[in-house]
DNA sequence: GTCTATAGTAAGATAGAC
DNA sequence: GTCTATCTTACTATAGAC
């Protein structure tokens, strides 16, 4: 990213708070509507801003909506990474519960930012969406196959699959669950059916 | 539908011939460019017609998107419920055996039309589509669950959930299998997978 | 009832002044 | 970096021929 190595104090850059105005008004408008039904002008509007500011910062419609879920995507996998890496400090070494603990991260992660995990999971987005979220969403689990020791066989490949598929729905349930108790429930039920699928066929 | 109870010969009609050519192009050229970056100029160019005949007989862009999308369920449908049926027929009474003959004709038929398959699975769609087909695919597992006998507990619809996912994510991969041999392949693998749930967790 | 030609409208994208 | 004015595209609606 262009922000990584910058000065110091770039964070209080006129830019970077016409980005933060532009990205929260993003969020907020996005979130209403859905990407195709919000307008640019809408968003410029709420953030104090205008049409031509929006361009020189991001490049378009897609490339704002986009930032937006880059931004939330980091904030997952900051939080998982983190937990895995803090659970492995405590001297866990059982890869299964390292895969959990990174979940549950992921799941707790999917209640707290629930307004954009709604958006990015239900909601229209431009196009080519769709396919990236997917690839992404992939990607992030095939690093967790490696860590469980799965292997590269068409069993293990469906393996991951339905870890995929499992993290994936219940952080959508978690996400639209109506209290805090409720996706506690869910997390919890998630967990427990990820754990029965230990042993994984492993590689030779 | 509007077609039902009409005439014998209304297949022949020019309004049938008009729809059918126009959900051929359709399919094409949603097929290649997705539905977002496709124009419906090139739509009518290819089915040799016009603009206006296309809203006259759709309504929109979006309408002729979902009419193409509905034809590709009730072809999935019809082969799945027609596949259990028959097994039935046979004097089947396993559960199971029942969803699992299901999925196979569910996958194979993702094989078979894996260019729409292709389209409505990693290409974007209008407003509101990914909300629909997220919709309707959960009702038609639901009705598998039910079928199964899985308990509405947090467990079981988690099961649910997990079924749903495996096999759309094994449609995906056929979809998108070279050959037909490997599509073969996958189809076993999943069917072997969703087979591994078994027992479900079943209501009281 | 079916289709063509054409005008209207909305919204994303861009250029260039400041 | 910011903003206004303008351009372009493509969906939508309609009048009228056949």
């Amino acid at each position: 990213m262009a922000r990584t190595g910058k000065g110091a104090s770039w964070e209080w850059s006129r830019t970077a708070q016409t980005r933060r105005s532009m990205l929260q008004a993003a969020r907020e408008v996005f979130g209403e509507h859905g990407f195709a039904e919000a307008s640019v002008a809408d968003v410029v509007g709420r953030a104090g801003s205008s049409v031509g500011s929006l361009y020189h910062h991001f490049g378009g419609k897609t490339e704002l909506f986009m930032a937006l879920w880059e931004e939330h995507q980091a904030a997952h996998e900051e939080a998982a990474a983190g937990t895995v890496a803090a659970v492995k400090h405590e001297g866990v070494r059982d890869p299964m519960a390292l895969f959990i603990a990174g979940a549950r991260a992921f799941l707790e992660g999917s209640w707290e930012r629930r307004d954009l995990a709604r958006l990015f999971m239900d909601r229209d987005g431009p196009p080519g969406f769709e396919l990236m979220r997917r690839t992404r969403s992939r990607e992030w689990v095939r690093q967790n196959a490696i860590l469980l020791g799965a292997g590269d066989d068409p069993g293990g490949r469906l393996t991951v699959m339905v870890l995929t598929s499992v993290i994936g729905e219940a952080g959508r349930e978690v996400a639209t669950s109506e209290t805090e108790d409720e996706a506690r429930e869910v997390i919890k039920a998630a967990l427990e059916l990820i754990a029965r699928f230990d042993p994984i066929p492993h590689a030779t």
